[in-house]
DNA sequence: CTTGACCCTCACGTAACGTGAGCCCTTAGC
DNA sequence: GCTAAGGGCTCACGTTACGTGAGGGTCAAG
């Protein structure tokens, strides 16, 4: 049952030097070695794999992989329906290309001179091929439809690069407006959609063209999300003493992009009226408390103090897509849980 | 008309790198240049980059695009013909995967275990994502279904790979008889099918782990297909003077792998029954006899010796898939060329 | 014991850009 | 004419995820 390195290799399609490169980094360490030294892969290395195959396929970098994979654990039925969402898409889009291909080549066949903006348009699909938005999406993404949020967006990404310019620091008290601002158009461009931000994010991170278009570069991303870790810290220090708010600089802002997926997948089931003692859901709402836990810590007290800062501040919670609903949700699937425990 | 490189760069989905890099290789290299040195591309930059993009997405490294760019072009719409037919490939691939998720999805949640061969098939598919052969394909390929010609393929292949490592050279008798056998061996394997091994090339160049798995290195591919133009320039030798044969040694080889593309285009428009006077099937001829000349030269004379070489010598046509009925269909183009011409 | 297939670690190299720097060009508005 | 913003130029260092080869040990079958 235990297989050496060559075997899975073959078995998975991939190269003995990459699991090499895995395990070396960190990534996928083999469950034990031989007598010899060997790499024996066990079936809770498979299922971490299989983890990492379908991060790399989202585009993430191996050390994202890492990041994402370090924290509490999605379900692999959620990761598994996560990707054949993705695989809808880019059979939508794949269709789209198609569609557009046997266009232009009626075209030439015919003799007739290509349009050269739809050409444009069939060479952006062919380089753009990872699908981000169907076109329904789209239509719901203000991002895209509204001109007033991109006039807006646009404005606060060149504020954000002149504070860049200018030397501020993320401890600087107009980059931390700017970082709630930044905040609030997500919630605001999105609709307030946690599945969009995550699209959009991997877009700007996987698309060095979509970044150089949007002029988001790595070096503004990553600055704006110190900038709100700060200025959330900030507004925690007001409810928080010393000794929490060193946990707090520690481990806050760590899991960032999981929360998101973790909450479009509760809003989801809340969505979809499904019981908060689903086993699902209380499995997510334990998620969301080993998440929380990560930055909080386990004193019932400290727990309290942050809860009211979230229920007081409206900046702690802007763009998270977290509202009294979604929470009560949690509240009653963690009882749940805490029930069936005694 | 004329687009700058940013213009360029943004209605394509590309990056200003992309095409400046393109630019400093010279494999797309902008029409003209404005008075201040500011890139400006044409329409026919726009056809250029169309090619460059559907071969990169075939996995050509920019360096092979440079070579096959180099010589007599495929019509647009042949080169759309072939996307089309890989986006089919593509989504038919992409539907069996989505297939084979939601089965494991569905055992997941249904508690069950899954079964780990199942599970590691799923995940070579995801890992091998590109697709080379549909199922019905491989039931056609004789290296993938006749046990005989597996076992055959992996002698010659270490054969070849013993040569190598005792320091053997192309010139070596031994080695161009394995390479005149590799070709034989090509024909049988693909069934003599210039598709098929275009795709097979294809996934051998673009997927390290076929690599490992075949034995087939860069190395030894490199060293083969020298000994193939070694052993048949030998051949030619027997029919050729010196001053053609200092032609064919710089020229021979050097659209390897442009012919079986033309060949598997003529075959399919002769076993449609196209008339060899069809506009096309006449441009197809045309660019046979391009790339003929390309190292043929352009004399009568050396021209009827080198058919006679074909015609005598089984060796030089093996694993090409022509045959005497294929040359008649281009003949016979040709002539109708000639006749329109005056 | 021999041989072939497989495994180990080590380490240099690679392809296709990504990114930033420093400076010039173009256009619109004052 | 000047200024500012957006776009362009060339130069050059850096990056990610392995690919490849070297040298040597291990395992299993004959």
């Amino acid at each position: 049952m235990l297989l050496t390195v060559g075997k899975l290799a073959r078995r998975c399609g991939m190269t003995v030097r990459t699991l090499h490169h895995y395990d070396a980094i960190g990534l996928l360490q083999p469950a034990s070695r031989s007598g010899a030294g060997y790499r024996l892969y066990a079936r809770a290395d498979i299922e971490r794999l299989h983890r990492i195959q379908a991060l790399r396929q989202l585009g993430l970098s191996l050390t994202d992989i890492g990041t994402a994979l370090s924290g509490p654990q999605q379900p692999l039925a959620e990761v598994v329906d996560r990707q054949i969402a993705q695989i809808d898409r880019e059979l939508s889009e794949a269709a789209n290309l198609r569609e557009r291909l046997v266009h232009l080549r009626t075209q030439l066949t015919n003799g007739q001179s290509p349009d050269l903006a739809d050409w444009l348009d069939t060479l952006e699909l062919m380089t753009m091929y990872e699908k981000y938005f169907s076109p329904e999406e789209l239509k719901a993404l203000p991002l895209h439809t509204d001109p007033d949020v991109q006039v807006e967006w646009s404005a606060l990404i060149s504020a954000v690069q002149s504070a860049m310019d200018r030397g501020a620091t993320t401890d600087d008290a107009d980059v931390q407006i700017l970082a709630l601002r930044w905040m609030t158009m997500v919630e605001r461009g999105t609709g307030n959609n946690p599945e969009f931000l995550m699209r959009l994010h991997a877009m700007n991170e996987n698309e060095p063209a979509a970044r150089a278009q949007s002029g988001i570069t790595r070096a503004l991303q990553a600055f704006v999300e110190a900038a709100v870790v700060a200025a959330r810290l900030a507004i925690f220090a007001r409810y928080l003493d010393v000794h929490d708010m060193e946990r707090m600089r520690a481990n806050y802002g760590k899991q960032m992009y999981a929360w998101p997926m973790l909450i479009a997948d509760l809003r989801k089931a809340m969505e979809e009226n499904t019981s908060a003692n689903d086993p699902n859901v209380q499995k997510m709402a334990q998620r969301w408390m080993e998440l929380f836990r990560a930055y909080a810590g386990d004193s019932p007290v400290t727990h309290a103090r942050i809860r009211e800062a979230y229920a007081k501040e409206v900046d702690l919670r802007s763009g998270s897509a977290v509202d009294n609903s979604l929470l009560d949700y949690v509240r009653e699937a963690l009882a749940g849980l805490a029930s069936t425990t005694h």
